[in-house]
DNA sequence: AGTGAAACGACCGTAGA
DNA sequence: TCTACGGTCGTTTCACT
């Protein structure tokens, strides 16, 4: 599932400054109606609302829930650094097919692969790469960054 | 800015499975209708939104705009790991500061501090690594993981 | 916590500049 | 790509369970 790549050759979108101040109201609200938006950014409600739009047909923006794993009782967050033998794109698949895994890169530098994984408990992080991501074909070896706090987070780009 | 922090005597929501399912109906789409997601989940449309304010106002769940930094220009993203001597916390704090940082966490393992970045282009990108991240008080090696392909991202924790 | 009903406001399609 | 305008549907409030 590869969501995007660098060189792609993906076109570019260009923003106005109308639209950054759309998607700068849904990053703090993304349940705003578009007529609270329209008076926010000098728009008539119909046209935020053909903006909205195009911005979530053509993927640049979506607007979605995201959760505190932690209040959730996952407690047990950490990046793991992969160093692949062989095809790392088949050994991203496969990794990235794990549930624990929420996000997963492919790297230029020591490591191959770098993915963070949640997980309930110490037990289950232990499981997930002793018994399943080091049986990964190609995976050769891991390293493994617990966190001890999440210090920022932030989904708004585009609009700085 | 600590959002978060394991250990930090934070209550662990327990969440039925309704509330779990009125989640997993707005990790698809965050505008979607109460009456809609009421429909899916089996509640009436006043129940949903009762339920979903109280994951709102508990900071739970958020609804916001997530934008896709490669289609908006920013095409040089990478994880930075980070060595520190002395004080953890306020190189943190420091490097949190800026506006690439889109994401820190302090780890227990090889690196003190992982951070991943986002930049328009190369320049800007070893100009913030070079010119103020190493110059952060107790920053002592850097080591930097361009990416090359984001495979995996998702944001629908709570819900499996 | 959940339901139901009525008033209000938002949303959506279409038409026109 | 914007505004204008009605019909429709969603949301809000409130009384009740």
């Amino acid at each position: 599932m590869v969501i995007n790549a660098q060189h792609s050759g993906q076109p570019v979108v260009q923003l106005d400054e109308k639209s950054k101040a759309i998607i700068e109201q849904l990053q703090h609200d993304g349940r705003q109606s578009y007529s609270a938006i329209g008076q926010a950014v000098g728009l008539s409600e119909a046209a935020v609302r053909q903006r909205v739009s195009r911005l979530l047909d053509s993927g640049v923006m979506q607007i979605v829930a995201v959760t505190d794993p932690m209040q959730l009782g996952f407690a047990r967050q950490a990046l793991i650094g992969i160093r692949i033998d062989g095809d790392v794109v088949a050994a991203a698949e496969a990794i990235g097919e794990f549930g624990e895994v929420d996000y997963l890169v492919i790297t230029a530098g020591s490591f191959d692969i770098i993915a963070e994984v949640i997980c309930e408990s110490d037990a289950d992080l232990f499981e997930l790469i002793n018994d399943r991501l080091r049986r990964v074909p190609g995976v050769s070896t891991t390293e493994t960054f617990m966190y001890l706090s999440l210090h920022k987070q932030k989904y708004n780009w585009g609009t700085r």
